[in-house]
RNA sequence: AAAGUAAGUCGUCUUAUCGCUACUUUGAGGGGUAACCCGAUGAAGUUGAGGAAAGUCCGAACAGUGCAGAGCAUCAUGCUACCUAACGGGUAGGGGAUAAUCGAGCGAUUGAUUAUCUACAGCCAGUGCCACAGAAAAUAUACCGCCUUCGGGUAAGGGUGAAAAGGUAGGGUAAGAGCCUACCGCUUGUUUGGUAACAAACGAGGCAUGGUAAACCUCAUGAACUGAAAGACCAAAUAAACCGACGAAAGCAAUCUCCGGAUUGUUUAAAAGGCUGCUCGUCUGAGUCGGAGGGUAGGUUGAUAGAAAUAAUAGGUGACUAUUAUUCCAGAUAAAUGAUAAGACUUUAAUACUUAUUCUCGGGAUAAUUAUUAAAGACAGAAUUCGGCUUACAGGCUUACUUCUUCU
RNA sequence: GACCACGUAGUUCAACGGAUAGAAUAGAAGUUUCCUAAACUUUAGAUCCGGGUUCGAUUCCCGGCGAGGUCA
């Protein structure tokens, strides 16, 4: 499997945004491991399909939140082979502070393996 | 040479691997009669954040709504000239305030230099406010005082206060007072200089007008309102339904007719609505307004060649402008510029070596150079686009000024 | 992206340009009680920050900071 990352790989629906934040949905899932929390449900899709999440109330400046949004990015554009089904993922960073790369990949590896 | 202040300017770099956005070229294969279309989480190449991209404080472009027009209301600005597409921005100039220094005069007051600040039209159109203190805070009916012919006259003195009815000196007087004189200040007229703000000179007025307009307000100038979630096109979806309130008048003509009427057209009237917030006025006119609810919520465009950038020359004190040449320099949309590794550069700290200075000469302290190790590299991320303003910012460079030290 | 309002004691709110910035609660100390509560007495507490206008600013003006709200 290639270590891409494509528009089509990415979650742009509305609806199924929608549906995955949805609380009284019992079809999603939660996983957690420090600094990440997943929010998922399977799909029927051939891709899986993610999208990233930095709160705004943790991290005021855009140039904080780009930052970790690109590294979570990285991190889970090359450790995606350890998914075997797809799914519709929201990766929500809910750290304090500004983590390095290091920690951020340990717990993406740790969230994938997971599902 | 160092430090500080002000203005301007730059605001990390190189290589490798993996990946993202846009564009160009290519195309395993598939579809189609053909033109051509689709196209491998294909391949190659080029390209990709800022001086503030920020705050959204001003001004425009652009777009929509509206536009016979008039008035009012509302908002903004406010010394002068210029720059500009425009501005509440900028440049140059004028006036004023404060502080310091050096002067002139008995004094009131005033001249020069330097620095900083300056929303700087109008309280002799009107209205309001001016706590406490003080006799009095603006129409001085005078509290004490002074004088008196006992009717009154009088603002010279009275500790206050941010502010007290022009000031200083002299004359004058019953006591006083611009009542008079000189000087200073103020107001005002003329002339001269300047595009103008204004300045200077020569008169005139006895001074009438306390402060406050970032108090209401007056005057002048400007502004129609909304804001890319604007707007245009395509696709999809549906509801001309439901509930409540208000309204649906009359004439003529044509058609249909079960002869009761119904439909359509037209004329007048009218509920209501449009024309920015209001009024006048004006237009449309059989539906209008409100509630609750249902559906859709995808794509293209707007949207990146411009009041563009860079360089040279010319004009201007300057903001800036003109001409010529060259260049094309992000265009994402749940939102692209990243990750890892290595190296360079800058700064800081620690250790070591060497040199210099100094001392209580065991050694220590300070400064500089070199090497090694470690840490750090700011503020901050385009969202239709420009011109400004404001705010944040490690460090480097340039220019000017000031201060002190060293050397010549 | 565009726009609109707000900031006062720990908390919820007041306050014509005139000051010792007020009230209710919460806090602290005391009185009362065998102890606590209630009650009473006392007390310490704040104008988001920086400039300006004014004799004087919580109030007026400008700039920042913070925390909100609205839109198809």
């Amino acid at each position: 499997m290639k270590k891409t990352f494509k528009k089509n790989e990415r979650l742009c629906s509305l609806k199924i945004i929608g549906s995955l934040f949805d609380r009284n949905n019992s079809a999603n899932e939660g996983v957690f491991a420090y600094p990440v929390r997943v929010v998922c449900k399977s799909s029927e899709e051939t891709h899986t399909q993610v999208l990233f999440s930095v709160p705004k109330r943790q991290f005021k400046h855009a140039a904080d939140r780009n930052l970790i949004r690109r590294r979570m990015k990285e991190a889970y554009r090359l450790n995606k082979e350890l998914l075997k089904n797809s799914y519709y993922i929201s990766f929500i960073y809910v750290g304090k502070v500004i983590e390095n790369y290091v920690v951020i990949e340990k717990g993406i590896k740790n969230c994938l393996k997971k599902l």
